[in-house]
DNA sequence: GATGAATGAGAATTCATTCAT
DNA sequence: TATGAATGAATTCTCATTCAT
């Protein structure tokens, strides 16, 4: 086992993945998937360029592979906690504690995720990282078992994501909101709106 | 430079310059921005390469004379119709009326500026759209007017804006609320969860 | 006979011919032949695109058009003067003394047939404007007359060529030599030259 | 994205930037630099379109290193000659006879730098090749030193130059001089001239 | 597996020229 | 004849991917 040229010893298989997902991490981050190349990755690496396809198929692969690294640490998270959830506050409180808490957390990889340049797009990042369909079919489980009122868990599901997301955002900024405040808001608003709703239909029944 | 079949000097450059829009409209809001090629947009229209470029300098330019046009429409109404609010609920229905009903009756216009491929991304369209800023201002100045409570406005924007977007997308869905529901919901939403907010606020001092 | 859109009266054709050709002679001195495009001739004209093809066939065609007026005026001044020329200084004087006022009077036409940008190319400028074959027809002449002494005519005329030329190129810097001195210079210069190459030919005899 | 029948990796590194190198030198001095598209080159050599790009950044690139490759040949060449004179004939004779050795043994180098097409230009090459203001400074210099007579060492130069370029050209058509005669001519021409210049500058005191 | 040069399809853009008005 | 928009071939250059070593 000779080193390289480069000096380095090779890496072993898994952590040339990690090195390829990090710097990808990196660099979508910093420039948005759109602009960046399969080169820009490679070239923040070690590693050269036909190396990156031994791991990955395509740039769309590191993509998913990120978004999927992502995922797979907050879906199940959100699952759980929600699912724990004895009362319709509960419920709320934790879907978004749990994720401005995350999004603090791993500001570089919500905005790897999330950054898209020119058009600065919103990737659909709730949809990917929490699920938008996990959260609907939870919404509807909280209704029947009566943790909320019945309203429209359709509508329910996009204002919560909308609300989250776009929240999340500002947090980005110098001054925005911090994890803790965000969380507040966004779970009181949801409750008072929620019960105001069900007030409003009972009204007009 | 064989003369083509289809004679020259078809249109008006007025038209063209439509032509060129309505194509592009289209083209976006099946392909996304970043999937789009200028060539794609040319082939959605009965003129030649070189042609576009009478018109517009790049992809860039036209998806902004778009954006523009758009913009055009929906934000001097919707600033108009928050003057003359004279009640909190007012304010925030019409806001949400006026935008879910402009996305209903536009769906292809929300689509171009939204759709974004791969990376399925939310443009910041409200903020290209109908102005985040300008709401942000507006929600200030309903607080001074005493409109609405006094919440973190910051907040209350990025609530409504979330809201506002990510309703309108399941709008977009098969089976997906109308303009009409999705109002009444989210106004229901966001007043009630405002008034939560300051009851909550009130009991904490 | 109505005034054009531009407010002016239509030019007749041998103005607009006078039009272009300026134009061109200006653009090609500026931007050097080819960085220099049909779009650039006509935008420096009032006149509109498709009115320069109704004059000249191409770019080369004025570009030749331009060069031939120019020889139209210094070639036959300089074949005269050789001409009436009684010995070899006057001939030699004759063609270089006609050649750098030529070039210091009409300096935007030397450099519009000159310039060529980043290769900053000499065109074969002498050859062009005045015929180096007329040039080496009137040496070997000038030789059978007994004005010259017997050199390679071919080479004497390369030579004088070359500086007339190479001079003249110095004389458009700052500070280069003025027309009189060239003049001056060079023809010392030829004659001195070719009287040793004379001499030195007798000597190996 | 199919592999081509020719096997790829056939090359070095070295022999493609050579293999390119050749083919722009070839490509120039056949049609000119500015008729001389890039994709011209690449036509003329096994590699693909992208395989250029490798290996130099534009068009200008290559020409530039096919410039620097004959100038870092002869200029140095040239110098050391013209140092090692002890007598103008010496100096003056060492540069003419170095420069039509080179120009004879290189044609096609001399063609690549030196052809321009349409406007049959002439790159300024002897700055290029040899070093117009290395000249000027020898020349300066050898003034001083008392090898050559006190004239006009700008205009000296200019004709220097001029000659040696334009004698070039003639060598390059069929019957044109060969290189020694064109170095006897130039450098009798130029001694000669020289010397009479002198004589008519001490009449003139 | 790792390497990194080669590949070539395809993108954006320009511009000489044509031609309907 | 003048106009100036339309044309589309041609050019430069990028970059995801392949593959010989």
């Amino acid at each position: 086992m000779v080193p390289t040229s480069r000096g380095r010893r090779a890496h072993t298989k898994a952590q040339n993945r990690r090195i390829i997902l990090d710097a990808a991490r990196r660099v979508f981050s910093e420039l948005g998937y759109d602009q960046t190349t399969v080169r820009d990755i490679v070239r923040a690496t070690p590693l050269a360029a036909g190396t990156f396809y031994n791991y990955f198929k395509s740039k769309d692969a590191v993509f998913e592979a990120l978004r999927d690294e992502t995922a797979a640490t907050l879906r199940p998270a959100l699952r759980e906690q929600r699912r724990q959830a004895e009362s319709g506050e509960a419920f709320v409180e934790a879907t978004f504690r749990t994720f401005f808490n995350y999004v603090a957390a791993n500001r570089s990889d919500f905005d790897a995720i999330t950054r898209n340049d020119l058009v600065p797009a919103r990737v659909n990042t709730w949809e990917i990282i929490t699920g938008f369909d996990e959260l609907h079919l939870d919404i509807e489980n909280a209704i029947e078992r009566g943790l909320l009122p019945r309203v429209d868990a359709e509508c329910l599901t996009a204002a919560m994501v909308g609300v989250a997301f776009q929240i999340a955002e500002s947090m980005q900024k110098l001054d925005g909101p911090d994890a803790e405040s965000a969380s507040r808001f966004a779970t009181a608003l949801i409750l008072g709106g929620t019960a105001s709703l069900t007030a409003q239909a009972n009204a007009a029944t």
